[in-house]
RNA sequence: GGGCCGCUAGCUCAAUGGUAGAGCAAAUGACUCUUAAUCAUUAGGUUACAGGUUCGAGUCCUGUGCGGCUCACCA
């Protein structure tokens, strides 16, 4: 059990938090619950405003105060902002759907209750009301209050009000107060979840089905990624996080089910950075009778669709740079993009020690790998994927870094494989997916060699794959988007901790 | 993991090595159309933590913790 206690220490919340338990005790002996379980029908901000503008209209232009029948609300949100005038006050009340404020007069609401407003309602409750709509002097729809409940007392004070919470820090561990208090962070998980929604419309009316596979696996792969174990107590054994869904969405391909996708965390065991999160949300999709130019395809009309739909323009921008997602987007091979960029032909260095030769004639200094694949990797994420800027395909990756990828008709040393690039980063990964069990298992067993020569993050050999594959997997086209890198893109946001609601940091422990 | 930067009141920020301050929030009072309301008064601090230098440290030095940026690795 983890001893540790997340939030500050009790007495750094300072005399605030005590005199809000005070205000508690004293809401009780006056016999006011300040935890009531619930408040009953009520409209929410938005519907409010929006009566009141449905009645407005009906009155015409020409209206002025009091002079429209003020329709009556019932709403409830937390308290925002707080003006007190005497024997009036103004405040504002906030909903997931606006806010909206609120006028109260104690020659309405009573001496009692108005007094215990002042007194014991804090900015930070939340609060429910009752009143009639009407437009203040200076032009603001507004409730005026005729009865307010308290609905949850709040013992601490919410953030500045002006500046909100911009500790970066305070904003991941509270992202509760950055949500209350800053419309920007709102507003990019209020998208995220319509990207996401926007993507299972896209797959949905393609004839894909959703479908949910292990997070918990024996032998994980799919990618090239070092995973978390983990440890089942009853079956005595290690497990694994995913760290992609790849071998299991291709077993329900083999199993008859010819489209299908699944949008799910996986778990990779390295560096946290703006771009990269331990556990990040991944997009799988297989297509039967596909390959990787249908995948291609389906890429690129995807994020256009979902652009369109939930930004309503294709058009982006990420740093200052002007991204169009509309299709088609460029393709370029891996080799003709390394040899635009640095005038090395993959094609003719075509062994380690030819193409180490040609980087050094060349002056380029790279870290050396192990094989051939991973030094044209190597240089590839050297001298070309930062200036991709605007959404490209590069196709056609070696085949020792692509132990699922079918290999290439006239280029057996590749394989049919995109990565796409936005914004100088990757964004998802494709091929035509090998369903050749006997090339599968020399490819494993490939990887096994890489894996001895200190490759941590050589593909494991997986028996159970290859015999589900000499059962048959018709000619496959699958694909993976990261969409957290999606969310990026769309909100023109520079660390992927922007579009993550909690990105993993280490635990404050209190002494 | 390396480099650079940061951590001061609940929040946002000040403070030549010389008495730790302001605004918001809070408390008390005035104010029945305010909207960053206004005005007056009050309270609020182990300056992340542990050492060191110094007559004297928020400030300089060392270490630790947490975070940000960046490089390395990956998507």
């Amino acid at each position: 059990m983890p001893e540790t206690i997340l939030a500050e220490p009790e007495h750094s919340a300072g005399d605030e938090r005590e005199q809000r338990i005070e205000k508690l005790k004293a809401l009780r002996a006056a016999g006011i619950d300040p935890y009531p379980a619930r408040f009953g029908v009520r409209q929410t901000v938005e519907e409010s405003l929006q009566a009141f503008a449905a009645v407005e209209s009906a009155a015409g232009n020409g209206s002025t105060e009091g002079q429209v029948s003020a329709p009556n609300v019932r709403t409830a949100g937390r308290l925002m902002s707080l003006r007190v005038m005497g024997k009036a006050s103004f405040a504002h009340l906030a909903d997931s759907t606006g806010r909206v404020q609120l006028y109260l007069r104690q020659d309405e609401v009573g001496q009692e209750s108005y007094d215990r407003f002042l007194k014991l309602i804090d900015i930070g409750d939340i609060v429910g009301v009752e009143g009639s709509m009407f437009r203040t002097r200076t032009g603001e729809v507004t409730v005026r209050v005729s009865e307010m409940t308290l609905l949850t007392k709040a013992l601490r004070p919410l953030p500045e009000k002006w500046h909100g919470l911009t500790d970066v820090e305070a904003r991941y561990r509270q992202r509760y107060l950055d949500l209350l208090t800053n419309e920007r962070a709102r507003n990019t998980f209020v998208l995220r979840t319509r990207v996401i929604s926007a993507v299972r419309r896209f797959l949905d009316e393609r004839g894909f089905l959703e479908v949910e596979t292990p997070v918990l696996q024996p032998i994980y792969g799919g990618a090239a990624a070092r995973p978390f174990v983990t440890f089942h107590n009853e079956m005595n054994a290690n497990l694994y996080l995913r760290i992609s869904d790849e071998l299991y969405l291709k077993r329900l391909v083999i199993g008859g089910l010819d489209r299908v996708y699944e949008i799910g965390h996986d778990f990779r065991n390295e560096g946290v950075s703006t771009r990269h999160h331990p556990e990040f949300t991944m997009l799988e999709v297989y297509q039967a009778y596909a390959d990787y130019h249908d995948m291609m395809r389906l890429t690129e009309e995807m994020y256009f669709s979902v652009a369109q739909q939930v930004l309503g323009t294709a058009h982006v921008t990420f740093s200052g740079q002007e991204i169009d997602l509309t299709p088609p987007w460029r393709r370029v091979t891996m080799r003709d993009a390394i040899l635009e960029a640095t005038g090395i032909d993959i094609l003719l260095a075509n062994d380690l020690p030819s193409l180490l030769d040609a980087i050094r004639q060349h002056g380029l200094e790279l870290e050396v790998k192990h094989n051939w694949g991973k030094q044209v990797e190597e240089l590839f994420d050297a001298t070309v994927q930062s200036d991709l800027v605007q959404p490209t395909f590069v196709l056609n990756h070696p085949v020792e870094i692509s132990p699922l990828a079918k290999r290439h008709a006239d280029q057996p040393s590749l394989v049919e494989r995109f990565e796409f690039f936005i914004a100088g980063q990757e964004s998802g990964n494709a091929f035509s997916e090998l369903n050749d069990p006997i090339d599968q298992r020399s490819r494993f067993e490939n990887q096994g060699q890489h894996r001895s020569d200190g490759d941590e993050e050589a593909h494991p050999m997986d028996e159970d794959w290859i015999r589900a594959l000499e059962h048959g997997m018709p000619p496959t086209g699958g694909l993976g988007v990261g969409i957290d890198r999606m969310m990026m893109v769309l909100t023109d946001t520079p660390s992927i901790r922007e579009v993550i609601l909690f990105p993993a940091l280490r635990s404050k422990v209190a002494e």
